[in-house]
RNA sequence: GGCCAGGUAGCUCAGUUGGUAGAGCAGCGGACUGAAAAUCCGCGUGUCGGUGGUUCGAUUCCGCCCCUGGCCA
């Protein structure tokens, strides 16, 4: 990607609120854009989905017109989107924002695509629909042992990392392998392309996991009012929609197929979209709390926008002081 | 009030012919290179209702008490 070169005073720098399912990030997000003059751009990886709006949080309407957000409804809930596709798409909304002369603030819950987009991906080839379709066939056919010992020769590295049962790296792994005709290792070894941008992290995370808990419970309850179990079904009713592709796959959508196709009754649906979703929030929790550079606010105290914004201002002029000295 | 059944992990329950206990679910910890809200890996977290007694030893046997459900009054 064509990006200019910068001195480390002059890079581009963006800002990352980044938060466990139900932490309140869009409402300081919403808050932040009041007080700075930034824009945001959303790192989440079922809010990219059309229709999906109930069942992923989305921003409604109103917000979205007065705050808008970046990579929101990008894509159809039968097309797939990627973490790679991702990293570019975030590159160039960082880029044009920063030239409009504003804020770019990245704000979400997908942990991987943060991670990608601030340290970078390997030059790896891309998702291919149709040969992870022969992986998939083929490993029904013969298991998904006898395609991880195929993998044991291709890269013996990488395969000695993974699990056999760890069904989707080892199809990824198999992948890379084939399409490149080299060890995927060897590739994630050389050196990921770096983007000059300065990223500073926020984290808001819950000081108790319980109350994140109470929020995630009252949230759903809320999703439930607001019409979530419609939402699936009229999506479930669209010609080119399964429920195994990614989108829905998703906290919310996934459970709820398993309802209108009778394997389980509305509560028990429910019931287990509580805990997938708890589930997810303790997922995001484990990686935040190894993350490099990580200012954390309580999400749930009272001047958590305050707390921001008074650290954002401070680090705004940090910066602007280092560049009038250089 | 009487009779019966039960009280064991956060929940539902199993079990110990007397040697301080284990499943499922929930929960917790971890991994993570283009599906990531995905995909995997690991971990029992316990005054066995209370209190006396018998016993080398009681969650288990006995007495009393408390609690819950059912039946009879």
């Amino acid at each position: 990607m064509a990006f200019p070169v910068h001195d480390s005073t002059n890079n581009f720098f963006a800002l990352c609120l980044i938060g466990p399912t139900a932490s309140g990030k869009t409402s300081v997000a919403l808050d932040l854009v009041k007080r700075f003059d930034c824009e945001i751009i959303s790192v989440d990886s079922a809010q990219v989905y059309r229709g999906m709006d109930v069942g992923t949080a989305k921003p409604n309407l109103a917000q979205l017109s007065s705050a808008p957000h970046r990579l929101i409804d990008i894509r159809d809930p039968w097309e797939s989107y990627s973490a790679g596709e991702f990293c570019s798409d975030a590159m160039i909304a960082i880029e044009e924002i920063s030239l409009s002369g504003k804020i770019p603030l990245l704000v979400g819950g997908t942990m991987f695509y943060f991670r990608a987009l601030q340290q970078g991906l390997a030059q790896l080839p891309k998702a291919n629909p149709e040969l992870r379709s022969d992986i998939d066939a083929r490993a029904s056919k013969e298991g998904w042992q006898s395609l991880y010992e195929e993998l044991s020769i291709l890269d013996p590295d990488l395969a000695s990392r993974l699990k056999p049962t760890d069904r989707q790296r080892v199809q990824r792994a198999l992948e890379i392998c084939i399409l490149s005709g080299k060890p995927a290792s060897t590739i994630h070894k050389a050196d990921s392309s770096e983007f000059s941008v300065d990223y500073i992290n926020i984290g808001l995370l819950p000081k108790n996991r319980k109350e994140l808990h109470a929020r995630i419970s009252d949230r759903l309850s809320h999703m439930k009012r607001n019409g979530l179990l419609e939402e699936v079904i009229s999506l479930s009713k669209l010609p080119k929609i399964h429920r195994n592709l990614p989108a829905m796959r998703a906290v919310g959508y996934r459970q709820l197929w398993q309802f209108i196709d009778g394997e389980c009754n509305e509560k028990e649906a429910f019931d287990k979209v509580l805990v997938a979703t708890r589930r997810l929030a303790k997922r995001q929790l484990t990686w935040l709390r190894s993350w490099h550079n990580l200012k954390t606010f309580d999400c749930f105290a009272e001047n958590v926008t305050d707390n921001t914004a008074k650290f954002i201002s401070n680090a705004l002029d940090v910066r602007a002081t280092k560049a009038r000295n250089s």
